[in-house]
DNA sequence: CATGAATGAGAGTTCATTCAT
DNA sequence: GATGAATGAACTCTCATTCAT
């Protein structure tokens, strides 16, 4: 079985998507992104077999961008200290912003889905978001800008930080100023006690 | 409704409670919760409407019966840091526990229903945890057990941190390691610098 | 669960036993029984979940009542001659109605169907006829009525003859000459020799 | 249409053979054959427009060679009664034979289309197996082989038990004793009573 | 001729919800 | 109050059949 048309299977995956960011994910049916995409009830059973294969395909595309996305904010000669902070104001972004994003759809996939770790894309951008900040903040200190006495352990409290910011959004929502605080709150601590 | 009706209404709740445990919100239907009580389908909405009703009373209960058990931890003559070790500990037995939790469930209920501040129970329990850890703080401080510029930021902080936590535990999983290292590294971050 | 309305149930089966012989097996749907019974479409899976569960019941009410006929057709002082006579005039009528007959859904049922010996109605109705059929020879043979040498195998013969009549008017078509002639050639065996 | 299709048509034709084969006549789609001849779908349907009429062709095709079969078992210098045994014994491999036969595809087809003679491969088919037993039989009576006093009706009686035996094998499973057991009857009656 | 993507009808199945008893 | 049979809407999935290329 060929790829049927790259054109039209990359089509689906970008009506999907919005599908997804609408409702989240366990709510989307089959039908709801056939009617989405306007195309056959069977047509859509050409390119995929499920709700669940959809929504994996989407993530890959999605954390695909997102690498492309992070690479290029990291410019030539900015300094740790403002890459983090480019970093952080681009988490505000995605945090504060309700639609267009797939955070939801990807909490109630990873509900349903334990998958293990060499699938679970979520756990691999856990990880990695870890590791990047973890080299920031070691940049960071060579250069003076930074004081952490642990900078792994501070690494992972900010990605745990933030993940508590992303889900609070999702749950309570939370307001810029509740971010900024966080924000705050973190890079104070970097610098605080020199 | 008549007294009988209040036991019943409770075995429902009960009941119901379980289910949501094993199955999250999305996933339960009418149908589910008819079943596990062995009660008649008519029955069922004698008392209640929706699961999403029937949840919202379950997680009344819950919240109730949680104050109890929280104001029961705090003995008399304990430190500041006694009861935060304590609350801590709590948490990550709440955190690593994968069944018996109400937590996906919640989440999931809340994706769907963003309820207004007023009823959103939530919210309720994130603000008033924030509130109590706060406290404990501000007494640690007088006490000299803790050091904190910022006492009501450094709650919170720790609030979300715990709430990355429980996320983190629902989605990728994480091991009684993690939750440790959190631990140890928000109560070093209030003795550190003294 | 109960069994709901035995009445229902049994005007179910009654009904869908007309579908069986109009379409045979293979192309009945839920829906056409849901149709016939002039059910709604959920109605139908309270009682039964399958065409196939569907059709072994009624292959199980069918030979009760089958069983019932044929011992009311052994009249009191009736020779042994007499009985076999009026068992392959039951035959004949049988093989040449063209409506009112599940032979040929039995068949399509039991083409997809392998099914052990112990749950084969074939197989026993098959067994027992040849069974009765033996008894009548051996009567016979006794009263002087028939002769013949190997009753078991003569009446395992008969028996065969009868299946490809019958699988013969299903697909090819026969006429009540053709049964007439086998039923002759069968007695006249019987008798030819003494 | 032209020399090329001639060859493809007939790939086909040999092609859904297997397929009948292996499940029947009902269940067989299109898709089902256009899968196990690779071709496209739109291809199968310029040569062919319907599982029936491949099957119609599959079975012209099989009774083409079963006829070549036959002449070429008849030998020379054989007697009836040789010829006759090898024929039974033809049958029962067949009988037997639990793959490479469409036998229960075609009393499936002929289940659903009840074909006028002329067309009815089965009629046909059945005739002329009368027509070869009752010759064979007359060969053999005149040669003092065989006895029998209505030849053509003995005929017809074989053949009804060859089709007994038949589509007992497809329903409810006969074992090579039971043929034998047939044969032998057979073949004591055409000897016995000289 | 040949392809295979696309369509849409239709079958199976599950449940929320109602209602006569 | 309580029951549970009954309804019908909604979803999943599969194919026969068509048609632009």
């Amino acid at each position: 079985m060929g790829e049927k048309s790259v054109q039209k299977r990359k089509f689906i995956l970008e009506t999907a998507r919005k599908v997804f960011v609408e409702k989240g994910f366990k709510k989307v049916t089959m039908k709801d992104i056939v009617e989405a995409c306007e195309i056959s009830r069977g047509g859509l059973y050409l390119y995929f077999e499920s709700t669940s294969q959809i929504f994996m395909e989407v993530m890959k595309l999605e954390s695909e961008e997102a690498d492309d996305v992070f690479s290029d904010s990291i410019t030539e000669d900015a300094t740790a200290s403002d890459i983090l902070v480019l970093f952080l104001q681009e988490q505000k972004k995605e945090l504060l912003r309700k639609k267009n994003t797939l955070t939801q759809a990807i909490y109630e996939f990873y509900f349903e889905n334990q998958l293990p770790k060499k699938d679970n894309v979520l756990k691999k951008q856990f990880d990695s978001a870890v590791k990047i900040i973890e080299k920031l903040l070691e940049t960071g200190v060579e250069n003076g800008e930074f004081y952490c006495e642990d900078c792994a352990g501070t690494a992972r409290n900010i990605i745990f930080v933030l993940e508590g910011l992303k889900i609070s959004a999702q749950t309570i929502g939370i307001t810029a100023e509740t971010v900024d605080r966080e924000i705050l709150y973190i890079l104070k601590s970097l610098s605080a006690d020199e």
